[in-house]
DNA sequence: CTGAATACCGAGTGATTTAGTAGGTAATTA
DNA sequence: TAATTACCTACTAAATCACTCGGTATTCAG
């Protein structure tokens, strides 16, 4: 799995199309002033985006971007895979004399921790974030942050 | 987050020493061998792993590293907070209009779903990635392994 | 005591990625 | 017809990645 920032700007972007596009297209200015991103980096992002049918878009004055298909079909790993071509890694190309002794162990370790992470993006879709967060007022208590900001510190 | 190949690289490192460190320090050097990792990118990686303390490095001949706690004490999320410095996003740190308006709700979306995904990382130690191997025989059943190869591919 | 092995340290580097500019064309609506 | 939007390609400064090189410090084996 590869989670890096240019991710992160494509699931921002598209939980804003999410919640903004309810009645009507959400044009790639709106979503820039909105979330701060460049215009032309989301115009880059958006081409993958639309690459994979996660949006949809409708040229000329009034036009703009739809979601693909339902929030709840598109789930947080989709995004992340359209914007950030998925690496295989290690499986042991057959660069060491790993197959089947114990050096590969580590490999196919990484491997099942990489699939586990891929099948819990998986599991998280655009509908679900939003849903969890209507009728939420600020201050509110919110199932999604169990723990509050212990990120710099160890676990 | 930030889970990019740097982060795997550690991960990948740490699983050696945790698998074969059981009965002395390991070396750079074969953890380099055994993973096909560049010896002074390593020796990157430990530095930053020794600052927190996740790795201890004995000097001289029959040296090498130990891991810096028990195995179980030592997280993913651990390992890739030591290797690739964590950056806060959004928050909205004034840049935009954004104090309380729906503006922000994308950012408090991201930002707990950000969370979610640490507290994911933060509860699989690395002895938790062994233990669940030990025993197991290639091609036997794997429970980490639910779906088997759905990456390239829409979830 | 000497030399080898190992960790430890910092500077430098080509390739890639990031995040953005610039300058268009195509389609659609007012 | 003109404005507005998506859509497309090329370019770029800065950062990051993964690695090399050349050292120093410490400890063990002989």
């Amino acid at each position: 799995m590869r989670l890096s920032t240019k991710g992160r700007y494509a699931v921002t972007a598209m939980l804003d199309l999410a919640i903004n596009g309810k009645n009507g297209p959400v044009t790639l200015a709106e979503i820039s002033e909105n979330q701060g991103i460049s215009f032309s980096y989301l115009e880059q992002l958006f081409a993958a985006l639309r690459g994979k049918d996660l949006v949809r878009g409708v040229r000329g004055p009034g036009g703009g971007y739809y979601l693909g298909k339902s929030a709840d079909e598109i789930s947080i790993a989709n995004i992340i895979c359209a914007v950030d071509e998925w690496v295989e890694f290690t499986r042991c190309g057959g660069r060491q004399n790993c197959s089947g002794g114990a050096r590969c162990l580590t490999h196919t370790l990484w491997d099942d921790l990489s699939t586990e992470i891929f099948n819990f993006l998986a599991n998280i879709t655009l509908g679900d974030l939003v849903k969890r967060n209507l009728g939420k007022k600020s201050g509110e208590e919110n199932p999604l942050s169990i723990v509050a900001n212990s990120r710099s510190e160890a676990a």
